[in-house]
RNA sequence: UCCGGCGUAGCUCAAUCGGCAGAGCGGGUGGCUGUUAACCACUAGGUUGUAGGUUCGAGUCCUACCGCCGGAGCCA
């Protein structure tokens, strides 16, 4: 055995003999020559046996390795124009860990029920590859982004008395022999911590019992909620945009080699900067008249209505000042008129929808008292939750990212299902 | 929950008007010294999702159920 390198790094080593740890992804064979091609995790290298350069032994290895079998292998780094990667590996030695039996997923194309069976499995192939690194790195650009601006991460609780958005959507599960819920946000925790350290962000998974059976609906995703006290709806849409700004341009210049994999349009991605067009919510609803929406204004934004208003512009798109009515309790109204709430949602660009939600919140002790009271919500469960508005309270905004919608938009993928290692769904919770 | 679609070999799919259930991949055997989802030859592999019905005859038509896919509503 050599020095045992990553593949990624193989380009260091031209010409001199190292030893590779992984698996086989495929292989073909030319009379006395085979051609292996090795995964580690890091990439995939060709790797050439002559007959005539190795031992029986190691020839007759070459010929038992199946798909996925795991293998040391011993060789010296040469560089090929043939190959994608520009180095393979001329083999001296291989040694066999293990031989994989009859491995599920073939090269030919499979369906995505086989597949999503098969999802601890799947994670070994290319695009699957390509699209959790993406993942990887806007989840580090994102932490990147608010750690700059001296956030603090104070992360919410995922076992929650109470309900942040819908009651219908709640997780119940049995705690000591009471209830508790799976949260729906981190947001109004975000919102004491924002009161303790100024700005503070917290990212965690966050969960919907939403019957929805769509390419954008999971029942267990990943939000990351800044919250900023002495925040206004301006401020927080200044921050949303530019936060989607540097999640993508980061994307870009990190993850060239893996949005290429994707076949993804890097021209649409390179606009994708800060300032965002902004327009009230009655703006929007021009929109779809002029569109021929049959769309009912008062009425909140189905799914058809934000791919029509997301079409008209070459990035994410800013509508704010929804109806009140249709909106959140926590959401502060504006004080000049009063049936919009200071709210804002940004809609990606290419029809992927609604990928931030936001607000400025209701710092009004007996206001937010009184919707508390309207939408039917204990007061109990809230006690701590107007603390914040009788002590010390201030004007304060924030948001929520989904990071799987935001995934699926920047690396051009259909379905957030392929956006998460394990995603849950209505449909599933295997493996 | 509602609307629409699909269930055939391990996988992806064919099968004309209701008339012998087939191909590619994967597996096995053999061949090939530069292959890129390699190729070539041979080969094994089937309770056509389940239950019932119509028919001389059902993968194909009808009913119910189950599973999955897409969409709506709801949302990030």
């Amino acid at each position: 055995m050599a020095q045992v390198v990553r593949i990624s790094e193989i380009a260091k080593f031209e010409g001199r003999e190292v030893t590779l740890q992984g698996w086989l992804y495929n292989k073909r064979s030319s009379g006395k020559l085979w051609f292996l091609l090795v995964r580690d995790g890091s990439e995939i290298i060709q790797c050439v046996v002559f007959k005539n350069d190795v031992s029986a032994e190691t020839f007759q290895a070459a010929e038992k390795l199946t798909q996925e079998s795991s293998l040391r292998i011993t060789g010296t780094v040469s560089a090929d124009k043939r190959s994608p990667l520009g180095f393979e590996l001329q083999v001296r030695e291989i040694e066999i860990i293990q031989i994989a039996i009859d491995y599920p997923i073939s090269k030919k194309e499979h369906g995505i029920d086989f597949l999503m069976d098969h999802r601890h499995l799947w994670l070994r192939s290319r695009k699957q590859h390509a699209i959790l690194r993406i993942r990887h790195q806007i989840i580090h650009a994102a932490r990147e982004f608010f750690d700059d601006r001296d956030f603090i991460l104070v992360d919410s609780p995922i076992f929650t008395p109470n309900a942040a958005e819908g009651t219908t959507t709640l997780f119940e599960t049995d705690y000591f022999g009471s209830s508790a819920y799976l949260t729906q946000s981190g947001q109004l925790y975000a919102e004491a911590g924002a009161m303790a350290f100024g700005r503070v962000y917290c990212f965690g998974p966050t969960f919907r019992a939403e019957k929805s059976k769509t390419r954008r609906h999971l029942t267990e995703f990943w939000m990351i909620e800044p919250e900023v006290a002495f925040f206004d709806l301006q401020d927080d849409m200044q921050l949303a945009e530019e936060f989607v700004s540097h999640l993508v341009q980061s994307t870009l210049k990190n993850r060239q080699k893996e949005l290429e994999t994707l076949e993804r349009d890097l021209t649409k991605l390179a606009n994708i900067k800060a300032p965002f067009p902004k327009i009230h919510y009655r703006e929007a609803v021009e929109i779809l008249k002029k569109n021929g929406s049959n769309f009912m204004e008062g009425d909140d934004f189905g799914a058809p209505d934000e791919t029509i208003i997301s079409e008209q512009f070459d990035r994410p798109v800013i509508v704010h000042h929804y109806p009140a009515a249709v909106k959140a309790f926590y959401m502060k109204r504006d004080s000049r008129q009063p049936e919009y709430a200071l709210a804002m949602d940004m809609l990606a660009p290419e029809g992927y929808g609604e990928i931030i939600g936001g607000s400025q919140r209701e710092d009004d002790y007996d206001t937010l008292l009184k919707r508390i009271r309207e939408n039917g919500l204990s007061e109990e469960a809230f006690r701590w939750y107007l603390d914040l508005r009788k002590y010390g309270s201030v004007p304060h905004s924030g948001f929520g990212l989904g990071i799987e919608r935001t995934v699926a938009w920047i690396a051009g993928i259909n379905h957030v299902r392929e956006t998460i290692p394990y995603p849950r769904t209505m449909q599933r919770l295997y493996p």
